[in-house]
DNA sequence: AAACCTTCCCGCCAGA
DNA sequence: TATCTGGCGGGAAGGT
């Protein structure tokens, strides 16, 4: 029987789902495909795990350690499809990876990534216009720092060519889900999602997480810049005069460019910012409400509160009892 | 809930 | 002249 090498890189520093989601994924593809259908195909999956490096026991983001079953450098098969799990979020470079990419690339069938493994394509310049998508918190980032990417920060996972890009951590589930039914039909890939209990076609996109980020960025790139700093500085103090001066303008000026360039008045505009980011931790995480009002800059629980009730109309407590996931 | 203080922001004008 | 930029003032909004 054909064998199509299925090679998963464990980055350091990930998410261990970005690891073993798409690898249990093809493992029950694989003993599905073995079982059910008596080899009307003629081929089947064999799942390498493949560490970036020489070492072979790579620690995720939780401290679980995985261990590798060879090095990406060994392998001298012929991969069909290669996996790139998301790194820290300090973003290590793996510079003989990147050489290693730069070079096989182009014999691999299907180059793929989960979350922010769209950054090692990029690296490699395997995005270069293309389109793509990652995470949705570090989609700014990744257009602003790679400009001939087109990134799209709404979808799930993205196609383009033999190269494809997945949006944050259990979305690589969906992105090897569409892998499995490129190869083996809509029957198969049903079963999977059947046996692991998950949509085949997650309803609603990653915009459903944060509006703001589908919305039109500036074109100009000093705003768009500041835009992207912002995301990350939401804790600072941002007020009109420090990002006025963050982007060498005179508060007057700038709160006037920023307008014509976002629809958004400086102040609004970081309000909502810190709306969307506080519904998601509200949503995904058991911060306390100090912790998330800390976390994404407002003054205190007080402030936040009057803010939910004016822009949503609840509060955050009772947010968190209709969408929160405990 | 009220009081006080800070920040926002927009019209207006002047200079580049 | 047209357009961009910056400073000022003060009412409004918002935070503590």
């Amino acid at each position: 029987m054909e064998k199509r090498l299925i090679v998963i890189v464990a980055m350091p520093g990930g998410l261990a789902i970005d690891i073993t989601g798409p690898a249990d994924v093809f493992s029950c593809a694989r003993q599905m495909v073995d079982s059910k259908c008596k080899d009307p195909f003629g081929v089947n999956y064999q799942l390498l795990i493949a560490s970036p490096t020489c070492e072979l026991n790579v620690t995720t983001d939780s401290g679980l350690v995985i261990t590798c079953q060879t090095s990406i450098f060994d392998i001298t098969e012929k991969i069909d499809t290669l996996i790139i799990g998301g790194n820290s979020r300090e973003r290590q470079k793996f510079p003989d990876l990147i050489v290693w990419l730069k070079a096989h690339s182009a014999s691999i069938k299907r180059v793929c990534s989960v979350c922010i493994g769209a950054f090692v394509l990029a690296e490699a310049g395997l995005l270069r216009n293309k389109n793509a998508t990652t995470h949705w918190m570090h989609c700014t980032e990744l257009s602003s720092r790679f400009e001939q990417i087109r990134v799209d920060p709404n979808s799930i996972f993205v196609k383009d060519g033999h190269i494809y890009t997945s949006a944050g951590a259990s979305a690589g589930i969906d992105l090897s889900l569409a892998l499995v039914e490129e190869d083996f039909g809509r029957d198969i890939s049903l079963d999977i999602a059947r046996t692991l209990v998950l949509y085949l076609r997650r309803p609603g996109n990653q915009s459903q997480f944060s509006n703001l980020l589908s919305q039109q960025f500036s074109s100009k790139k000093p705003v768009r810049e500041l835009q992207q700093w912002i995301q990350t500085n939401l804790k600072a103090n941002l007020n009109v005069q420090i990002l006025a001066e963050k982007v060498s303008m005179s508060p007057r000026n700038f709160a006037r460019v920023f307008f014509t360039e976002t629809g958004f008045t400086p102040a609004k505009y970081i309000e909502r910012l810190r709306v969307e980011f506080s519904k998601r931790y509200l949503e995904e995480t058991n911060y306390s409400l100090d912790q998330i009002a800390r976390e994404c800059g407002f003054g205190s629980t007080d402030t936040m509160r009057n803010i939910f009730l004016r822009t949503i109309d609840t509060t955050p407590y009772d947010y968190r009892s209709l969408f929160g996931s405990n």
